[in-house]
RNA sequence: GUGGCCAUAGUUCAGUUGGUUAGAACGCCAGGUUGUGGCCCUGGAGGUCGUGGGUUCAAAUCCCACUGGUCACCCCA
């Protein structure tokens, strides 16, 4: 009998976590200096929350939940996305009545039941933001500030920036209209996929990558051309403020995001460094959609970032994270000597000092090149003589040097 | 959901037209130094050749099925 991870999930061994907990304490860093707050969800909703806010034609929702039915036979999803989860905790503790602005963070798993490739996995994991209560540009242009800042951190500079805006209740309606007259008129022309879509998702037919549809579509009228006049003030707020930030980034008229909640601004951000899957970040502005789960009208932004295909663009940057070894390795002789090292150990931790002993009774050398394998810093050999004398000494494993130390004040550095 | 590729030691891989005890490197263990790591030298452990079936005197090698992995499509983080 062998037991294998579930399809798509994956372990993050010890050698792996340096990289996953710098990029952790990057994100978390760079969430403080931009006052944002951590909220923690539970991993799963009700399935009706997820399918109410990302939207019933979405791929996410059609066909990528993990969805169960508990023993009390209510239905269950695994959270794909953040947003929903946060907006959910922020209506049912009434956050917004507490203060008029909230803005809040989260890093952990999301769960989606795709076919696993490179950059995609069943568990995978995001960090984003949300901010409830406002609606300046301001606020649009700080979520691409966010995890840019936060890859900036990480020496990531290759990445490009996507912004367009899908419009709002008062103009999108009028243009999708006006969208689905025009896209009947090349419907031959369409991918089965676009034609499906035509009725039921206009916009996202624009977004389609395939170059028949790419061709089909050209001449078009874009949203970005019938925008309200509050979308269009909007658009520019953000624009301006970027250019003002000299933040490189590009006008994707076609840009839609896959999720439906979105109004006004959306974006994405993708690395030149991946391969098919090189969506690193996206977001938008949703200003409906507390409404729409129950809470008071609130205006909204946020954005999400992948963790797994952040680390894939760090790693083939070259940049490498390793945790430096134990500060001291108590290298003991014989038995008396192991016990001394047990106890002396522990309370060396106790002054926070990382120390580390054999507990496999090996020779005094494969005690070395075991601590010259978990990079130790400082050795000390402990045997009758030591213990004899109250004095010992350590050795720099760096340089080689040993200097005399007293074992019952053992300095290190 | 559809398609391509792959599956041999802990890891990365080699393995001839099917032929007898399946190899290398790295890693691991031990010795060379009866109390000192790295480099070097010597030795050792470690493999149901993914699983099941078939062809054959003979299968890691050929055929089929399954399972798993991986990459791509769609879409997304």
């Amino acid at each position: 009998m062998k037991f294998r991870s579930i399809k798509g999930t994956k372990d993050i061994l010890p050698a792996d976590v340096a990289a996953w907990q710098a990029v952790e304490r990057t994100v978390r860093r760079v969430m403080h200096d931009f006052h944002y707050r951590e909220i923690r969800t539970p991993v799963f909703e009700q399935t009706a929350l997820f399918s109410r806010s990302i939207g019933e034609l979405t791929d996410i929702v059609s066909k990528e939940m993990y969805t169960f039915t508990d023993r009390s036979s209510d239905s269950i999803t695994l959270r794909p996305e953040g947003t929903a989860s946060t907006l959910r905790a922020y209506i049912q503790n009434n956050l917004g009545e507490a203060s008029p602005l909230t803005k809040v963070y989260y890093i952990g798993p999301m769960f989606r039941q795709e076919r696993p490739q490179a950059g995609r996995l069943r568990q995978f994991h995001q960090f984003g933001a949300e901010a409830l209560g406002g609606q300046s540009p301001a606020l649009d242009v700080e979520m691409m500030l966010l995890p840019l800042e936060i890859y900036r951190s990480l020496g990531v500079e290759a990445f490009s920036l996507k912004i367009n805006s899908v419009g709002c209740e008062k103009c999108r309606p009028r243009y999708k209209e006006l969208l689905k007259a025009e896209l009947m008129k090349v419907y031959g022309r369409l991918s089965p996929e676009s034609q499906a879509r035509v009725q039921s998702n206009p916009l996202r037919v624009l977004d389609s990558k395939e170059e028949q549809d790419r061709a089909a579509t050209r001449g078009i009228p874009l949203l970005q051309d019938h925008l309200c006049e509050e979308c269009k003030k909007h658009f520019q707020g953000v624009t301006q403020l970027l250019d003002s930030l000299q933040l490189k980034h590009e006008v994707d008229p076609r840009l839609v995001r896959g999720l439906d909640y979105y109004t006004k601004t959306a974006f994405e951000i993708t690395s030149t460094a991946l391969g098919s899957q090189d969506a690193l970040a996206g977001g938008g502005r949703y200003d409906l959609l507390v409404e729409e789960l129950g809470g008071k009208p609130t205006f909204g932004v946020g954005f999400a970032a992948g963790i797994e295909r952040l680390l894939m663009v760090l790693e083939k940057l070259e940049k490498s994270f390793v945790e430096p070894g134990p500060a001291l390795y108590i290298v003991a002789l014989d038995e008396r000597s192991r016990k001394w090292a047990f106890t002396k150990a522990s309370e060396m931790r106790k002054k926070g000092i990382q120390t580390e002993v054999d507990y496999l009774e090996r020779s005094v050398k494969a005690q070395m090149r075991d601590a010259n394998r978990v990079s130790a810093q400082y050795v000390l050999v402990v045997g009758e003589q030591e213990l004899a004398a109250g004095t010992g000494k350590l050795k720099n494993m760096q340089s080689g040097a040993e200097v005399g130390v007293d074992l019952n004040d053992i300095r290190i550095g």
